[in-house]
DNA sequence: GCTCTGACTTGCTGCGAAAGCT
DNA sequence: AGCTTTCGCAGCAAGTCAGAGC
């Protein structure tokens, strides 16, 4: 494996046996690494970082296979968000990672990143890579020592993205624009030249079923009462800014493959346009290593054809009807055709032909024999296997996302004024890893690059990171799988001191109680906005900026957003986190129905609700009635408390069937408080119409065995069936036990259509992944004999081994 | 005391596989 | 066996919240 630091390879492969069960990995130590868990490690930690200095190229560990690499002055110069540093001097070669919050931790991982970025001058073959696992293609296309084999990949899928298989047609690439072309369907590339017919206007937009069209609009509907949806602003609040940075680099998204499909866009020509810059998103350092600029018109057109056909695959999307996506889309576009190309109004392109190379891309894969699939599996498996383990303190964890994400087009969600914009490629050097002091630098899989930084801070978690491209002011993270004990440890925790919220919850709401009548109005606001937190389990609220969409948590909770219904209702509508819609009408306190409505008085729409509060206002008020006490313990807490006491006082003596629908019910409600939904799926108004078709045809049934009861009673023959034909004679006990069969029948699918129904929109899973207590669980599966396999999935299984021992009298 | 940064958790969706149904 | 529905999971967006920095 190419990438992987020889002594660190043996570690995780040889003693493999655990290697994909969800192996427990039991271990004493505590130390958590949240901040919060333990301060003093933490600020310790960023001291020293903070006295560490930023390394510089020079300080650069040899040992990064930079052999070969140009040294870039690196992204220290360029706006490290990153404000540690490395502790570089020591850089020795060790690079593992670390993670591990104790000292001697020590945390080998195996990092693959993408990108391409240059393919080294040989430049050809930059099939779409995209799908490749980064040494992998190094091997297909150039040097990578010690590559893998060459053609691993053939077929297989990106581990970028999943589903996308790549093209492997060769294409000449130059440097900086690899990054656009990877995966472009070449004929499509060709095409992009050709002048494309006369092609339909736009049939771009015309013809797309959206199905994801209602998916906003369901969310927003209300399942508690469905009400109409209304209609949220978008928010357009800002203008693209920074098309300019953005247009850097390409993309690409889609991954489709072999063959190459002749797209057009319509009635335009592509013209390849040389453009020298284009390389924006290029290490510096690689450029000025650049020969010269390579790009030519061939690239251009690779680059622009990416684009192209990222907006395609996703044309029967409800993003490519939004007018937001589509200007966001075309800025960049834009940018990357070049000012004088003659592509300029998205009306005018046709991304049919792409759209429909890219089904039958996909149509083809489907058409895989089993065989195959089950081979381009384990081919890809065994590609990935080296990255995905990590060692921390000496036991092997599983690394959660170890991918760095595809090129492609931001799909943010509701109305983000970012929607449809460009996002790049992540390069190596872009990307900064943590390992432990000792460990080897993972070598850099792609010649020439490097690491951005190496870090050796075992006070966090986090194994590798980079900025997120579209808002570079946050961060992508890689760190271990939830099945990790760092992780387990982390959520029992969360648990603990949501459970330790039960002994102050009374304190707590007497306070707030008392204080809904207070006379400073900051208290009194704390009051009311701790109330609903407590009650409606609403989410804290963090402020946002103008570049995100527009959604609302408590603390910023705007006077549109809550309707007082005399006497004491109150109505709430606003869209909260991933732009879900909340809106419930509760009957609160009348203490708090008149608080809030002085809190409205006088004032107008579009101002908070909560002037006087921010969410650090209200956890410090918080912390100062329990210890690490935050608005978002109550969601764990009322959730998991809801499930313990429902369970409890719901769970009969019945079959497992019947006590699975216990539980059932009682996550349902949890995820009905925590406003967990789901998209309605496409086809339920049809699963729904079938159910009903079969139901009348049961009832016709019925009805019919019910006369020919009466008539054999009467000692009568039966009636004729439906289809005309004489029935044989039945004895009344016969009929009357087919009667009762058929009226279960009849029972079990009215209940079975009523949960259908009720839960189209509810979402379950959320509220079990990060809500309940999994030792709720446990325990009453113990003491029901229940097979917990029966509540939990492999990997739910696995995330909560830390539970499993729980004793079965637990109770939250 | 406020803003910004950084780290980590929470959340929905889409896709492919498994399970269920006819 | 073939089709439909559900399940499981990867992907990645979008929250929360602590602490640094000003």
């Amino acid at each position: 494996m190419a990438a992987v630091d020889a002594c660190i390879k043996p570690n995780f492969f040889d003693d493999g046996e655990d290697d994909d069960g969800p192996a427990v990995f039991k271990r004493n130590k505590t130390v958590s690494t949240r901040t919060q868990l333990n301060p003093e490690l933490k600020k310790s930690s960023s001291q020293r970082n903070d006295g560490s200095s930023v390394r510089s190229a020079s300080d650069t560990p040899k040992s990064q296979n930079s052999g070969l690499q140009k040294g870039k002055a690196v992204s220290s110069a360029k706006v490290s968000p990153v404000k540690s540093n490395v502790a570089s001097s020591n850089a020795s070669t060790s690079i593992s990672k670390s993670s591990s919050l104790q000292p001697k931790t020590e945390i080998n991982e195996e990092k693959k990143l993408l990108n391409k970025h240059q393919s080294q001058s040989n430049g050809d073959t930059d099939d779409s890579d995209d799908d490749k696992p980064l040494s992998a293609r190094l091997a297909t296309t150039a040097t990578l020592p010690k590559s893998q084999s060459p053609n691993v990949l053939k077929g297989l899928s990106s581990p970028v993205s999943r589903s996308s298989q790549s093209v492997r047609t060769k294409v000449v690439v130059k440097k900086s624009d690899e990054d656009l072309e990877d995966d472009i369907p070449l004929s499509s590339k060709f095409q992009f030249k050709q002048s494309g017919g006369p092609s339909s206007k736009n049939s771009y937009d015309s013809d797309e079923d959206k199905p994801l069209a209602s998916k906003l609009q369901k969310n927003g509907s209300s399942k508690r009462d469905n009400e109409p949806l209304k209609s949220f602003k978008g928010l357009n609040k800002r203008p693209l800014s920074e098309a300019s940075t953005s247009g850097q680099s390409s993309i690409k998204r889609p991954k489709p493959s072999s063959t190459p499909v002749p797209a057009k866009i319509a009635q335009v020509t592509v013209k390849a346009e040389v453009k020298t810059d284009d390389d924006d998103n290029v290490p510096i350092a690689q450029r000025m290593k650049k020969p010269a600029p390579l790009v030519n018109k061939s690239t251009s057109i690779k680059k622009s054809t990416k684009v192209a056909t990222m907006f395609a695959v996703m044309k029967d999307t409800d993003y490519a009807t939004k007018p937001r996506f589509i200007e966001n889309f075309m800025n960049d576009w834009r940018q990357i055709l070049g000012k004088n190309h003659i592509i300029k109004k998205f009306e005018l392109c046709d991304f049919t032909p792409i759209y429909e190379w890219h089904q039958r891309e996909k149509e083809k894969k489907k058409q895989m024999s089993t065989e195959e699939k089950k081979a381009v599996k384990e081919e890809k498996l065994k590609l990935e296997e080296k990255y995905m383990w990590a060692i921390v303190d000496g036991v092997k964890e599983k690394v959660g996302n170890f991918r760095v994400e595809p090129p492609g087009l931001f799909r943010g969600r509701g109305e983000h004024p970012k929607m449809g914009k460009l996002k790049r490629r992540i390069c190596p050097s872009d990307i900064t890893i943590n390992i432990g002091k000792d460990a080897a630098v993972p070598e850099c899989p792609i010649p020439g690059e490097r690491w951005k930084e190496v870090k050796h801070d075992n006070t966090v978690t986090w194994l590798a990171f980079w900025n997120d491209p579209i808002n570079p002011r946050e961060f992508k993270y890689v760190f271990l799988a939830a099945s990790s004990s760092l992780k387990g440890q982390s959520d029992k925790e969360k648990y603990e001191k949501a459970r330790l919220l039960k002994d102050y919850i009374h304190g707590i709401r007497a306070t707030y109680t008392k204080d809904f009548v207070s006379k400073d109005i900051t208290k009194r606001q704390i009051a009311v906005a701790t109330y609903l937190i407590d009650k409606l389990a609403l989410r804290a609220g963090n402020e946002k900026d103008d570049d995100e969409a527009d959604t609302v948590g408590c603390c910023t909770l705007k006077m549109e957003n809550v309707t007082l219904i005399p006497p004491n209702k109150l109505q709430f509508d606003f869209l909260g986190k991933d732009s879900i819609r909340y809106f419930n009408t509760v009957e609160v306190e009348l203490p708090v129905y008149k608080a809030i409505g002085q809190f409205k008085a006088g004032r107008g729409d579009g101002e908070d609700l909560f002037d006087k509060l921010d969410t650090s206002k209200l956890n410090a008020h918080l912390k100062e009635l329990m210890p690490g006490l935050t608005a978002k313990v109550f969601r764990t807490y009322n959730a998991s408390i809801t499930l313990d006491e429902m369970l409890n006082r719901e769970t009969k003596d019945g079959d497992m069937a019947e006590k699975i629908a216990v539980y059932q019910i009682a996550n349902k409600e949890v995820a009905i408080i925590c406003n967990h939904q789901r998209s309605v799926s496409k086809s339920h108004s049809v699963q729904m119409s079938r159910l009903s078709e079969k139901m009348d045809e049961l009832k016709a049934v019925l009805d019919e065995l019910q006369t020919d009861l009466m008539r054999a009673k009467k000692g009568k023959p039966p009636l004729k069936g439906a289809d005309g034909k004489p029935k044989r004679n039945s004895a009344p006990e016969a009929l009357e036990r087919k009667i009762s069969q058929t009226n279960a029948k009849i029972e079990k699918m009215e209940r079975d259509m009523r949960t259908k129904e009720d839960l189209k929109t509810v979402a379950l899973g959320t509220s079990k992944i990060n809500y309940l207590d999994p030792r709720i669980s446990v325990a009453w599966c113990k003491r029901h004999e229940v097979p917990i396999e029966k509540i939990f999935n492999k990997s739910l299984l696995a995330k909560f081994t830390w539970a499993m021992d729980v004793d079965p009298s637990f109770r939250f």
